[in-house]
DNA sequence: ATAATATTAACCGTTTCAGTCAATGAGGTG
DNA sequence: CACCTCATTGACTGAAACGGTTAATATTAT
């Protein structure tokens, strides 16, 4: 890829890699074509052979990025003792903002294990499951229990958070444009309504 | 489409329109070939084109169905006093049952109100989502209240299940080839917990 | 005005597309 | 066997879309 990339005002550079996102998340690799890309960016064609060598090269630079970004994304400290829904907040809340900007960043990475032909497909998703895993591992472990009318629910209350989350997501996104505040506001909704049903009655 | 169609073996008829729903409902109609569908379901092009006049042809005759489908639907009975999570267990295991059949028809009518383009996008959408809310209002009517904790959560509960049970089958989906019976099981496991914290205790 | 750089339109060879059609295959009947 | 019928296919077409190149044009800085 071409380094003169990164001197473009930031605004066309997000602009570019979200259109990439987007397009490659919505079919596969062979089927996503530079030609789409370029008009949703608003870009000529020439000018995405400009910055990247080729499509592979593009495709590449998306892949690497999200890899980055998923890898460095700060999740929070999960302290022992801490109140389970806290902790669940806290994560949809970083989930949201990370949406917000790279809406399509996230589909990109789910749809890239859906193509079976590459190596890296199973890789990343062996990644993510042992990545999620460790997490949920760690919240059991260290989750305040004594909340609970059930203490053995939060393993199931868990899974449930899980697909739910997933769920409405899926909902929440076919609205191109989503106000983060209230969809937060949607979920806490949802989250409060379940903390005031497993947690023990507050007197 | 040649009325011949419907002479052959079951099997392949079901074979054709299910490849049929994947493809289509794994992009647009624009990139969703003919070629593609042919490979897919084990049948040469030439034999596509000698049923369905042409693509068009063909993704009519498949949303029709699917339409039809959709409206014929039995759905059960709401009875009044009923037990609502009785109720949501066998709209699950409907839903299910659906999906063994048809396994991409679902993908398809959600994608199908995706594309902007078209005209019926939105009316089918507009029927979808009247459809859904009927139902959510007569189950919120003749659902027996009494056995809940919070008798007014029913209605968050509800929208719960909903974006849960979306969440949930998108994950099991995944995987090709679903056990139906397992997949119901782990989605019961779902309900009877959210059951067990959602009504009074039974001493 | 000029030089340098960002951007594009026009183009290329190749592939894929929807769709056609003549050839082939399989099964039934005499 | 021969003959017929009809489902099925392979080989083909013109058109469109593909990834990628290149020469021309905007834009900006000097």
């Amino acid at each position: 890829m071409n380094k003169k990339f990164f001197e473009l005002p930031n605004e066309k550079q997000e602009r570019i890699l979200n259109t990439g996102y987007k397009v490659f998340s919505g079919s596969t690799y062979k089927k996503a074509s530079m030609q789409l890309i370029a008009d949703d960016a608003g870009v000529s064609k020439s000018l995405l052979f400009h910055y990247f060598r080729n499509k592979q090269s593009l495709y590449e630079y998306l892949f690497q990025s999200a890899i980055k970004l998923l890898k460095e994304q700060k999740l929070s400290k999960i302290v022992k003792g801490h109140d389970f829904f806290v902790f669940i907040e806290s994560e949809i809340f970083q989930r949201l903002n990370l949406m917000e900007r790279f809406p399509y960043q996230y589909r990109f990475i789910m749809n890239v294990y859906d193509e079976k032909n590459t190596i890296k497909s199973k890789e990343i998703n062996q990644f993510i499951l042992s990545e999620l895993n460790k997490r949920k591992m760690e919240v059991l472990k260290n989750t305040d229990r004594s909340k609970f009318r059930h203490e053995e629910d939060l393993e199931t209350l868990y899974d449930i958070i899980i697909d739910l989350s997933n769920g409405f997501y899926f909902r929440v996104f076919e609205n191109d444009s989503f106000k983060n505040q209230e969809v937060l506001n949607e979920f806490l909704l949802y989250l409060n309504n379940l903390k005031r049903n497993y947690y023990k009655e507050a007197e």
